[in-house]
DNA sequence: TTAATATATAAGCATATAATTATATGGTGA
DNA sequence: TCACCATATAATTATATGCTTATATATTAA
């Protein structure tokens, strides 16, 4: 693992903005939890498909989330290796655990990672 | 203290939006450090009165900060009974200090707090 | 009371952000 | 190959944000 290079004010502020919204922050907060792929988010928050996509996207950009491509699914997870990811922790360590999420995905049949 | 509150994701989110400002992250590393006033935030940011107090009003709104007037001046302090006190602490502690910045307004003879 | 200083608020503007719809890309399986 | 599904990107639009200027409020001191 990376060493916490998030020591940088200007930079923190970006990480911090990005987790500044509902969706985002819950998405980083379930794949603290477990892997996720795109449709299954898609399904969790409600949202069009881009606009998961455009999520995942910042995400990505920042570096605190991975892809992975499994057949036609993209799964996310969180990395590790990240600079942030010291602090994305942290913060989480602040908001409540969404596993209920994965719960009701697998109630409905919804969920496509088998691990 | 009031204890942890922030477990909250909608209400986190919205702290971490406010504090994903380099200004405002700035506003709140300092005065983890030590109290300070408007003017003084005015000369370190190099940004319009009204511009400061506006963030300042925001900071404020949300609770992690409070202010007190002394005399024509109203100084900012972090607000140790904010329910999101813990969690901007935490995120601190993945910033640098900006002690300097009171150096810098002490040899410029621009600091008005005596403590 | 008046002038000076510090701060807050309001209005306006430019830019950023988050959503939508439409379309493109990429993998799977017939 | 083609049809289908999952995902990404582009363009557009509505709204939010941060700054500026102008003005109001509050305190101090003459």
């Amino acid at each position: 693992m990376k060493e916490d290079k998030s020591q940088d004010l200007k930079e923190t502020a970006i990480l911090l903005k990005l987790l500044g919204d509902k969706t985002r922050l819950s998405m980083v907060n379930m794949l603290a939890e477990q892997e996720c792929c795109v449709c299954e988010f898609v399904e969790i928050f409600q949202m069009s498909q881009p606009a998961i996509s455009q999520h995942l996207r910042k995400l990505r950009d920042i570096g605190i989330v991975k892809e992975q491509r499994k057949g036609q699914w993209v799964v996310y997870s969180l990395n590790t290796e990240s600079e942030y990811y010291l602090l994305t922790k942290d913060i989480l360590n602040h908001v409540p655990s969404e596993r209920d999420k994965f719960v009701w995905l697998e109630k409905n049949g919804l969920r496509i990672i088998c691990n």
